[in-house]
DNA sequence: GAATTATCTTCTGTTACTTCA
DNA sequence: CGTGAAGTAACAGAAGATAAT
């Protein structure tokens, strides 16, 4: 693809706790790069995420929770402790044991998560014999009020939260990863419906300001033409802008600024002003 | 040090399933 | 009860980053 770095970021809140931008600019996604996201899993993620009391008080209606498990379906991939292309067993390229280490650690949290399920007597049998496609099973209201929890204090997992996450939520952690995934991909796509709604109106303004551009330009056109008006008539009033505030005056000549100490300061064109400024913030 | 390869992670688009009006 | 729309879990493939060779 090439320009992914170009996409837009989802950086704002969209009521998930993500940090708003005050200001248009099309942003970029934040993906860590593998060094930053191997250095977040080499420590400063990890201790940082440890489960809140908050997560341990969802922890404890966990309990006898919905595991959403078909007990007879082996996900293979994962299963065997193969990586697919979307698993995150590893940590850290080349380091074989301690890949093998989490690799190890996942399988055993899948059988976990399957034994759980197993032992509640998941009623989704159904379609469980043989039939080998997916079987979509929806999550409970507490895993996914804790994945989302999880998903407001960093939007990616490391391996090892990954595997505490499906822990303790009775998921596999492919599931969890899944997720994540999912959910990113839905925030990106209500920040781009955001992003678009306010270029929309960015727009309107501009289109209107240059309406009203037109009709100026038309009407002086208009005074220029009739000679005895354009004799008569007041010196040019121009606009000028001010330079501490930024403001747009209609001045004759002499003060150009509302600020009578910086009339001595440089008198700055007054057009073009700023069609984006006109655009009242979205909130985010 | 540059090139290549392997591995990992994320994004994106799609499919399949569930829920609800 | 059947149906379509919306939401979402699950999947596959592409691409970028990094470490190892």
């Amino acid at each position: 693809m090439g320009g992914r770095d170009d996409e837009l970021r989802l950086t704002l809140s969209l009521g998930l706790g993500v940090t708003t931008r005050p200001s248009f600019q099309p942003t970029h996604i934040h993906r860590p790069s593998n060094s930053m996201h191997n250095h977040i899993r080499n420590g400063s993620w990890n201790e940082l995420f440890q489960f809140s009391d908050r997560n341990a008080d969802s922890r404890s209606f966990l309990r006898g929770i919905d595991v959403n498990r078909l007990p007879t379906v082996v996900d293979g991939e994962e299963e065997n402790g193969v990586s697919s292309p979307n698993s995150t067993v590893s940590s850290i390229s080349g380091k074989r044991s301690e890949r093998e280490a989490e690799a190890e650690a996942e399988a055993e949290a899948e059988a976990e998560a399957e034994r759980a399920s197993c032992s509640q007597g998941s009623d989704d049998e159904d379609g469980g014999g043989g039939d080998a496609s997916r079987k979509k099973l929806r999550l409970s209201k507490e895993q996914s009020m804790v994945l989302e929890e999880t998903f407001k204090e960093h939007n990616t997992l490391n391996p090892k939260q990954k595997l505490a996450l499906a822990k303790q939520l009775n998921l596999r952690p492919r599931q969890v990863e899944v997720w994540f995934q999912n959910r990113r991909a839905r925030t990106k796509l209500k920040q781009t419906e955001v992003d678009c709604e306010y270029l929309k109106r960015c727009c309107e303004n501009l289109t209107g300001e240059n309406r009203r551009l037109q009709k100026e330009v038309q009407e002086l056109r208009a005074l220029k033409l009739s000679p005895q008006l354009y004799m008569h008539m007041n010196p040019p009033t121009t606009l000028t802008m001010c330079p501490q505030c930024e403001r747009v005056a209609v001045s004759s000549s002499s003060s150009t600024t509302c600020h009578p100490a910086a009339a001595a300061g440089v008198q700055r064109p007054s057009m073009p002003l700023n069609p984006w400024a006109a655009v009242l913030p979205i909130e985010r």
